[in-house]
DNA sequence: GAAGATAATGTAAGTGTAAAAAAAAGTCAT
DNA sequence: ATGACTTTTTTTTACACTTACATTATCTTC
C-alpha cells in the first residue's frame, strides 16, 4: 500500500516549480500573467518564480505582444537548448538513435540494421553508445548538455538500476541493459519497453494529446500496451502491464511465440498476420508484404481485426479509457485502411457501456515513435525534476 | 491530461495531517515518536499536530508503554467513536443497511428483503432511508456523530452530484440514486459499485491488505472487479473500469444478459452457472444450489474455471498486480472447493509474466464485505480529509 | 534513596514558502 | 502632459516545518 508521504515546505516550491515548467513546456509561449491563471500561482510567486528560471536559463523571453491599454506582455517559453535528450529504438531490425532538443526538434539520426536473426546484446549496446557519440557530434552538442538518454526496447523492462529486460522474442532473458549501458556512457538513463515509449510519444504529442485516461496499442511484430491513467503511464506491480499481446483472444488457439495459446499477438502481430496467409518473407520485408496484403484484402485480414476488436474490447472493458489509439507499423497500415471495420467490431463487443467510435483513433506520429517517446522520458524527467540537482551547460 | 495543481503552505499541513491520521489508523496504536519515523515528520510537528487531533477529539490517548530508561511513551489511537460510518449494500435480493465505528466494528444492521424480480428504485431508495434511522436508532448514535453514507450498488456508477447509476440487470437506466437519497438525508453520501465496495473492504480489512496493486474479483450473480493503483481504487474515465463481467472469453458464445455474446459473466456468473447446469431456482436460492453443485463437482463446473481462469489471465496480463483477491459470495464458493484449479488455469495462461500461484488468493471478509466496504468510503474521505470543515460531535 | 542516565515530549527561534498589498513600469486616450 | 489602465516587480505578512534546546518522567547505579 504505497502512501504519500510527508512533505516540508521545499517540496512545495520543487513541486510548484514543475507545475510552472510543465505549463509552460506544454502551454507554449505564455506571459507570467497567463502562467498565473492557468497554474493558479499567485503573480508575485510566479515572478519570483521565472526570475530563478530564467537566470538559469531554463526558460527564456520570446518576445512581447502589445496590450491595448497596458504594459506589453513579455512571452516566456522553456530555452530548446537549455539541453538535449537522446531516444533510442531497438526494434527488430534496427537500432536507431535520433537527437531531440527541448522542443523535440531532431538534431541528428543514425540507424543500424540488425540484420541477424539473433539479437546479441553486446552488439545492441555497442550500437547505441557508438550511436550517442555520432548523434552528438553531428548535432553539434556536447555530453554536458545532454539530459539523459531514453532507450526503447521490446519486452518487459523492470525498473530499478540494473534495469532487467525480459523479451523471449529476442532470446533476452534477464538481460541488465541498463547496467550494460552504464558501463559505457555516464549520462541517466532511462530504459523501458518500446510500446509504451510509443505510447508517451502519441500521449505527448501525437493522437493521445490532451487525453487523462487514454491507452495506446502498439502493433508490430509483437503487440504491447500503454495504458494511460491520470495523465501518467501506468507500469503495474513489475513493469509488466499492458501486454495486450498475450491477452487470449480465443480457448486453445494457435500457439505463440511466448509459449501460450490463443493469444493476440499470434494473430494480430504482424508475423502472426503473415503466417496465417501462407507468406513468408524475412523481417526487412514484412513491412511491404503486410501492406500488400491489406491493401489488397484477405479472409486472413477480416479474421485478424475480429480479433484485434476483441482484444481492444477486453481492453476497454477493464480500463475504460476515453480515447484509444492505434500505432505501431503494422497497425498504422492496417490502421489506415480499416479503421472503420476496427470501430465496429469493438462496438459489436462494448455492450454495457461503449466507447463512441471517434475515440478509437489512429497514431499521428508514424513509425519512428519509439525513438521519439524515449527522448520524452529524457523530458518527463527534466520536467518534474527541473534541475534539482544537474546544472548542465548554462550556455 | 489531469496534471498537478499548485499547493500552498495550507494545503501541505492538510496533507502532513491526513500522512498522519492514515498512518495513526492503520499503524494501530502508535507512540508520538513512531509517528514521527513512519510519517518522516520532525518530532515537533508531530507533537504539534497530535495536539490540535486531541484537541479535537479525533484520536485519543490509548494507555502507555513502559521504557527501559526514560519517560514512557503515551500511545496514540484514531478515537473510534469519533464518527460513524453507515455502509449499504444494495444486492439483487436484499438491501441491507450497517452501521460501524470508525474500528469498522459493527454497532447495528438492519436487512430489508428484495422479493419482485423487478427492483424498484423508489422502494430501494425507501429502504436505505429507513434503513438509515433504524441503525441510527439501535447504535444510539445521533446523525451528527454520523461522518457519511456509502452504498454499493450493482451496474456503472458516474461520479458526480447527481450519482448516475447504469445497472441493466437492475432495470436502472440512468438512475440518479444519490440525488434521490439526497431529499431523505442530508448526510455525506458516498454511492459506487458494489464490486468496488467490496474490493475497498477486501483491501483494507481482507486479503487485500498491504498491496499496493491489486485486481479483487468479485462473482456473484454478476462479476466485477476492483483495480487497486498504488493503494487507491481506479475508476477510469466514466467509472466504467473493472468490468470484468463483460469480458470476451470466447468468440461467439452464449448470450449475455447486457446484450452482447461470450461474455465470461454468462459463464463465471452464478445465473450463468446455474443455467448451463440446467438448474432453474429463484434468486433466494441461488446460493445453495451452486454450493450443491459444486461440492458435487460437474463438468459445467470444470469449464467454468475454464473460462475465469482466461479472463482472470488477461486481466493480470493488462494490469500486472501483485496479488489477485476472488471475493463475492460465487466466488467464495467456487475458491473454497477449487482454487488450486482456479490457479492452474491461470498459470497455464500466462507465459510471459508468470504470477507466482500464491498471489491468487480467496477473499477472507466473507459476502457482508459489500456493506463494509461501503462504509470504507466514508472514511477513506474522512481520512484525506479529516475534520477539514465538519466537526461533529466533540463528544 | 539520591544522582545521573536515558528517552519521550514540549517550546522557542529560525528558515523558507506563497499570498496579499503596494509600488513601479509601461501604454494608450484624451 | 496627464490620467486611466494593465502588467510586472518589490515589499510585507502569515504560516508550516525544522533545528535546537528545555522539560518531564522513568530506570539504573552506587
Amino acid at each position: 500500500m504505497t502512501r504519500p508521504v510527508r512533505r516540508t515546505v521545499r517540496d512545495l516550491r520543487r513541486g510548484n516549480r514543475a507545475v510552472l515548467l510543465r505549463s509552460l513546456y506544454f502551454g507554449g509561449p505564455a506571459s507570467r500573467n497567463e502562467l498565473s491563471a492557468t497554474t493558479g500561482l499567485s503573480a508575485a510567486t510566479v515572478s519570483n518564480m521565472t526570475g530563478d528560471l530564467l537566470g538559469e536559463n531554463v526558460i527564456v523571453e520570446a518576445g512581447q505582444v502589445d496590450s491595448d491599454g497596458g504594459r506589453p506582455r513579455m512571452l516566456l517559453r522553456v530555452n530548446p537548448e537549455y539541453g538535449f535528450a537522446v531516444g533510442v529504438d531497438v526494434g527488430e531490425t534496427h537500432v536507431r538513435v535520433e537527437l531531440f532538443d527541448l522542443d523535440m526538434k531532431e538534431r541528428a539520426k543514425v540507424e543500424y540494421a540488425l540484420r541477424t536473426a539473433r539479437h546479441e546484446v553486446e552488439l545492441v549496446v555497442r550500437h547505441i553508445i557508438a550511436g550517442i557519440d555520432v548523434v552528438l557530434a553531428e548535432g553539434g552538442v556536447s555530453a554536458r548538455q545532454v539530459l539523459g538518454v531514453g532507450v526503447g526496447v521490446p519486452g518487459i523492462v523492470e525498473s530499478g538500476p540494473e534495469g532487467l529486460v525480459q523479451a523471449k522474442t529476442f532470446g533476452w532473458e534477464g538481460v541488465p541493459l541498463k547496467a550494460l549501458l552504464r558501463e559505457g556512457t555516464s549520462l541517466p538513463l532511462f530504459v523501458d519497453n518500446g510500446a509504451k515509449t510509443m505510447g508517451q510519444a502519441e500521449l505527448w504529442f501525437g493522437s493521445g494529446r490532451g487525453a487523462g485516461n487514454a491507452v495506446i496499442v502498439f502493433l508490430g511484430s509483437g503487440i504491447g500496451a500503454t495504458l494511460v491513467t491520470d495523465g501518467t503511464t501506468y507500469r503495474g506491480a513489475a513493469s509488466a502491464a499492458g501486454e495486450l499481446g498475450h491477452v487470449k483472444v480465443t480457448i486453445g488457439g494457435r500457439a505463440c511465440r511466448c509459449g501460450g495459446r490463443g493469444c493476440l499477438e499470434a494473430y494480430a502481430g504482424a508475423e502472426g498476420i503473415l503466417d496465417r496467409a501462407g507468406i513468408h518473407v524475412d523481417a526487412a520485408d514484412e513491412e511491404r508484404a503486410l501492406a500488400a496484403l491489406v491493401k489488397q484484402g484477405s479472409p486472413v485480414v477480416d479474421e485478424t481485426i475480429a480479433y484485434l476488436g476483441i482484444g481492444l474490447a477486453n481492453m476497454i472493458h477493464l480500463f475504460d479509457p476515453e480515447r484509444v489509439v492505434i500505432g505501431g507499423w503494422a497497425g498504422l497500415i492496417l490502421g489506415r485502411e480499416r479503421l472503420d471495420d476496427i470501430r465496429a467490431v469493438v462496438a459489436d463487443n462494448c455492450h454495457v457501456h461503449p466507447l463512441p467510435p471517434g475515440a478509437i483513433v489512429l497514431g499521428s506520429l508514424g513509425p519512428d515513435a519509439v525513438a521519439l517517446g524515449a527522448a520524452a522520458l529524457v523530458v518527463e524527467d527534466f520536467l518534474s525534476d527541473s534541475g534539482a540537482a544537474r546544472t548542465p551547460a548554462a550556455v
